[in-house]
DNA sequence: GTGAAAGCGCTAACAC
DNA sequence: GTGTTAGCGCTTTCAC
């Protein structure tokens, strides 16, 4: 059998395709008799109404568009991240009836405002949610701006213009964090920082500045050393501390696969965690519950970012939310096996 | 300014709105000369086909939808094992000019029919692929045979119909793992079972018992235990497999998390890996690198794999393909630290 | 509260 | 080679 269509219905309901139109969006001015019959005829004919034809006619087409860095392109984004930021937009898509598009895209590649022009042009989406570090890149945010398609940017390190975003606190959490180090006993605490186009993952090395002033502790400017985001960079950055004449007794990494990083060399070298050293790590990925020992770290809400930041979009109440400046998700503390009280 | 349509183009170009749409479309009998005159009069005013339209005229959307598990609704698919299957449609899709849909879904939500029916009659995709373990599930294909939509199910566990399917030698590179352990001297080598629903997974454990006895060792059924494919289950499993009277030197798990899971449990025994205990997974998922020592396994082509599954349905000579039965992509062996001599 | 007509931007079928 | 005409299945505008 053919896909029914809306004359079907209207034809099936004994009234017009307006009338149909009205109850499967939910219009009021019909009366309750009718729009009772109208649905009864919807399940009976089975009848789904077609993507196209609505969006083509309404100029919505209950789609999301979901970019975020092609993981194929760096190191930067682990799939455990993008899997949480689609996980979000899918909640908020089911909640408000949308469907999810997704595109990871390597923003250093010349052609890609072209790319997202077409993409964004020829699905005409509701609008757009940009994941973090992509957030942050000028070229890809303007290339979305121009085509005047509503968007939301996650953890934006800076706030250009007055667009609506959704951060959490990374430099609040971070300054607890370290705090929480400090309360252990521990004097001599490493900051291991992120990738550096990582604007939001740079205010995590202000918060730990924060936190150890709080403490009465003073920045050891030895004891802060670059990374990359990349578990490679935690090893590397592990050695290189452990390798002071004064090495640390706690690291704190500003993600958690610098952590496992961490964890990793000390395995290596027979160096007990937490007994010798604290290790503690920032997102709550998979991998933080996955090696051993367990990692403290900070737990990052992506999913409720990411279904916040979509909700803005395609929401009920979306107008006013877009008009609300900014929000906030806060992230908390998840203390596991990786830090314990610093040795006598 | 507001976007350009189909009759912006042809007035520029000064042609027919037909001729425009056989140069977007590449069809012949267009004259070079007037081909050049409308590529530029699109260039010139930066025109993209509204994708709405096009698929209302012509009932091809350029859109694929990837179902999968909810990776929220069970434990079963880690995320690397769904970012691979996206990387690969999303490959697939970029070269056929396509754009990617995600949809995980629960298999075990009774609204699931009406939920894909949904999906795919209202953005009337040109292909499904549907991946493990999902394209096992009658339900979940039987939804989306129903609308007539063109699919391919990856490593479906069983060849239910003639349809075109995408799978791995799991068999087959199971054996050669195992013959690989053999040859390093172990006698006892345990098997961990995965997920009881994930058909192909199963394939694995008829090849280790291959594997046994093309090295001339039999199967002893007190090593073979079911786990259900999460780092959890290996832990259980190790922690049992090692407490037997007789322990095995080596353990074969049928994917690498439930290996993770058995290096976990050795971590914290205090066996040394490789020298007491060789690991080897199935998959070569992010963690198999992650994790210290690195994990020895079989790479599964996931991500060439969904490629092909997805160009079967989009690609330019999809139709023959689709009629070619099956395809297998093999896996590889992975040899990294986890793996060594049988102790003396 | 309901319906008729126009048209969203494109492609299909056919004429030239 | 190229253009004309008629839809695809819906929403919008406006009339009733």
């Amino acid at each position: 059998m053919a896909k029914a269509t809306i004359d079907d219905v209207a034809k099936l309901a004994g009234v017009s395709i307006k009338t149909v139109s009205r109850v499967i969006n939910d219009e009021p001015n019909v009366r309750a008799s009718t729009r009772e019959r109208v649905e009864s005829a919807i399940a009976q004919l089975n009848y789904r109404p077609n993507l196209s034809a609505r969006n083509l006619a309404s100029h919505r087409s209950h789609l999301v568009v979901l970019v975020y860095d092609d993981p194929t392109a760096y190191v930067t984004p682990s799939s455990g991240y993008i899997i949480r930021m689609q996980e979000g937009t899918l909640k908020a898509c089911k909640q408000a009836n949308c469907d999810l598009l997704i595109h990871p895209c390597n923003y250093r590649n010349p052609d890609v405002k072209d790319e997202l022009r077409t993409l964004i042009e020829r699905s005409r989406p509701d609008g757009v949610v940009i994941a973090a570090p992509l957030s942050n890149m000028a070229n890809v945010v303007n290339a979305i701006a121009e085509t005047n398609t509503p968007y939301v940017r996650i953890s934006p390190g800076l706030s250009a213009n007055d667009q609506f975003f959704v951060a959490t606190n990374d430099r609040e959490v971070s300054a607890e964090m370290t705090r929480y180090l400090a309360s252990l006993g521990h004097k001599r605490i490493a900051f291991i920082t992120g990738h550096p186009e990582h604007r939001a993952v740079a205010n995590r090395l202000q918060g730990y500045k924060d936190g150890l002033t709080q403490s009465g502790l003073t920045v050891d400017e030895e004891l802060v050393i670059a990374g990359d985001s990349s578990i490679a960079s935690g090893v590397t950055c592990a050695e290189e501390l452990l390798d002071l004449s004064e090495p640390p007794t706690a690291i704190f990494a500003a993600n958690d696969d610098m952590a496992a990083g961490v964890i990793q060399v000390a395995n290596r070298r027979g160096i007990q965690i937490p007994e010798q050293l604290s290790v503690a790590g920032f997102d709550d990925s998979a991998l933080a519950r996955q090696i051993f020992p367990a990692l403290t770290t900070v737990r990052q809400p992506l999913n409720e970012m990411a279904e916040t930041a979509a909700l803005a979009l395609i929401g009920d109440n979306s107008e006013e939310v877009l008009q609300s400046g900014a929000l906030t998700v806060p992230g908390k503390l998840q203390l596991r096996d990786s830090t314990g009280p610093a040795r006598a």
